[in-house]
DNA sequence: CGATATTCCTAGTATTCCCATAGGATATTA
DNA sequence: TAATATCCTATGGGAATACTAGGAATATCG
């Protein structure tokens, strides 16, 4: 249920590559990562339809982000790669349940995908681009296998 | 990333059943939640190697919940379907990380995991099972739109 | 006992999604 | 104009998911 797919982990990897180094050419950012070449190329295109980097064709082109870090979200990211936060079909079409907001369930994933969004919104790129001013929570994470 | 596993979802439905009724046979769970016989047999019996769920087998036997629905937290029943919550490999194994500063987001992931172990852990299944009669929407499959 | 109802076990399949690759078209500039 | 880059579309392999199938083991009831 919450396997992060890889797909968004490079679009993370390349966003705090482009906070770190100003500006960089889809090619010298995947190797840099150590990610497919091509396959970067059409996550980063994804990213500017999102509005999160700025581009330029040509000789001297390459990526760069359209915000500071500190204004960009996670959870704009995590949206751009993947979409809306949707456990379940029904948290955004009550319709779809005979109850509406009477079933409980619906409120149950209601409640996830709030927590979700709430922790995604709390983190900036630039906190993840500067590690050392970043504290993760210190809540219990003792689960073992 | 938080798309919920049907499988995930039938386990919901089927225990929330047995809070409310009680104790019932595989079949007929399956039938008053619409839900895959054969599938959800296999899901029953996944609930009951991870102790929510006990069984009796032979003519009058069934499912019934191992304890009370108030001390089943909803985390257990994720766990039970789909494992321990892990957004990415690295969290709770450090040393695959060999990667420098490729690895920064690890914090990251370890906060995102906290939030969403967090409000699992907050939620029972009395919480989902209070409700009265309730018509869940139909399987994931038989969406027609 | 014997018919029946139930859990339990194993294997197979169809489909969908994810990751990556390939080949080029378009744009910019040194 | 040659080189460098983004942008676009199509496709295939592999893994996971959702289900299907058949039957073996077990318990109950008449
Ligand atoms: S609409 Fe999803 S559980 Fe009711
Ligand atoms: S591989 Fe994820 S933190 Fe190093």
């Amino acid at each position: 249920m919450f396997q992060v797919p890889a797909k968004t982990q490079y679009a993370i990897r390349a966003l705090v590559h482009l906070a770190r180094n100003g500006s960089d050419s889809a090619a010298r950012i995947a190797e840099a990562q150590k990610i497919s070449p091509k396959y970067l190329e059409g996550i980063l295109n994804q990213l500017k339809l999102s509005g999160l980097v700025a581009s330029d064709r040509g000789r001297s082109g390459g990526y760069r982000l359209a915000k500071d870090s500190e204004s960009i979200a996670m959870i704009e990211v995590v949206r751009a790669t993947e979409g809306e936060i949707r456990p379940v079909e029904c948290v955004d079409r009550a319709n779809l349940c005979a109850l509406g907001d009477l079933c409980m369930p619906r409120k149950f994933w209601i409640g996830l995908k709030d927590a979700v969004n709430s922790y995604l919104s709390s983190v900036s790129l630039a906190d993840l681009a500067e590690d050392s001013a970043f504290a993760f929570h210190a809540n219990p994470s003792d689960e073992g296998e």
